[in-house]
DNA sequence: CGAGTAATTGAACCCGCTCAACTATCGTGG
DNA sequence: CCACGATAGTTGAGCGGGTTCAATTACTCG
């Protein structure tokens, strides 16, 4: 689901490949290939805001969203990041629990709610792919419940590299790393400010466990170094 | 050594009603029931640990739980606390994500992983109920990640506070609630230090905000200013 | 090239942590 | 019943990692 190979590659959407009916027989792929429309997000979009009535559920075709919650004055925690595959807007609540916005381009399938819920008790298979899905969503969560409760600003960046690593390792340069998002992005998905998130890359920079070749791709020059750090083994010599 | 009061006037524990089958028709709900065997565990217990072979899946039947990730020195986060009805040790992995032990004295139904993912293809409904059950898991993980990267102490106590309040609203006294855990727990439940919390606390009973009649139970005295504080609109006065 | 936005860098501050001392609670056994 | 030790919780003093505020530099796109 995460993992997804040359992504950018597809010059054209394929409408018919249905990530959530991935291993599901022909006949159930169409049911729920029947209800889908598709929907197009620019950069910056908003394709639905927490609190709104959920009256969709999508999965993302490509590019890559932003999910977040917020609270009254503004302060932001993202969620998560989305990629090609990515489901969003599940909840079996009548409200959207977070807001969803687009970081690149994005390509949407739409699915009315009420339409979906119904095939997901008519469909046999779905609920059960829809249950591994979300428990690969909850095990993400856990992970990061413990980066954001208990990690340092370093053991923070390390594991959001590494992170954004096995994310779309595409078989593109050996350890080059793309983040399509904005240091405001990252640092809102790390728990940190934008001068954190900048300083302790520049560290890494320094000590020659990363390199910038521009602002927005990384080259993980010393990933074991990495995997120490954001396993909290930093060891004591800054 | 915790007293466990009126809540548990159970005497005995009712296996047969299976939560996870609320709502399931009575061949469904025996299927389930047919694979569990009980288990308890005292105080301070391990059901299972991070790492461990995912063999078994459980239930709460009475009791809390804690379940939490730790890291390698020795750091926890508590992902959350489990009472009656919850599920854990659902992973469609290989080995548990997290590590399970008992706050207070519990009662557990086991389940085999192995027939309880064969009942999960065969009972129809069950896949449906698992992911409503873990799309709750995860929205309550989606809150507890904008706690922890973006609340202050006060905010994540007054927030605490309310959910505990939320969790075991069962018609006892009204703005009393139960805190089973430790200070220790909800330190590591709140990425805050046992110092902090008890500090946070001591200035809440200063402002006539709660009040502890005893160190394991609290007095929501004035809810509206908790949620005020929970929500980030604490205001400017000290 | 120039305006606007994003990112970096520097300096000072502060919230929550660390370290330490003290108090309260509980369980045990004389 | 109290004495005792062990564990949990509270409180204080000082520190420090990360934030805040501010200035500078680097991109991006007309």
């Amino acid at each position: 689901m995460y993992a997804h190979a040359a992504s950018t590659a597809v010059a054209k959407i394929d409408l018919g490949g249905l990530a959530i009916c991935h291993g599901l027989e022909q006949r159930a792929r169409s049911h729920v290939a029947a209800i889908a429309t598709i929907q197009q997000a620019h950069e910056g979009a908003t394709v639905f805001c927490e609190g709104d009535r959920a009256d969709n559920v999508y999965e993302v075709a490509s590019g890559m969203l932003r999910l977040y919650k917020a609270l009254p004055d503004g302060r932001r925690q993202i969620t998560g990041f989305l990629s090609a595959g990515g489901l969003l807007g599940l909840s079996h609540n009548d409200l959207y629990l977070y807001t969803a916005e687009a970081i690149t381009e994005v390509n949407l399938r739409r699915y009315p709610r009420a339409r979906f819920e119904r095939l997901v008790d008519e469909v046999p298979g779905l609920a059960r792919r829809l249950l591994t899905a979300t428990s690969d969503e909850l095990r993400a969560a856990q992970d990061q419940m413990l980066l954001l409760g208990r990690k340092t600003a370093m053991e923070k960046i390390a594991s959001f590299l590494l992170m954004m690593d096995d994310l779309h390792r595409d078989g593109g340069d050996a350890d080059i790393v793309r983040l399509p998002m904005r240091r405001n992005d990252v640092a809102d998905y790390l728990g940190l400010t934008i001068e954190t998130v900048s300083r302790t890359l520049a560290k890494l920079k320094r000590d020659r466990t990363i390199a910038l070749p521009t602002h927005d791709s990384i080259d993980l020059c010393d990933r074991d170094r990495l995997e120490e750090l954001a396993a909290g083994d930093g060891g004591m010599d800054s």
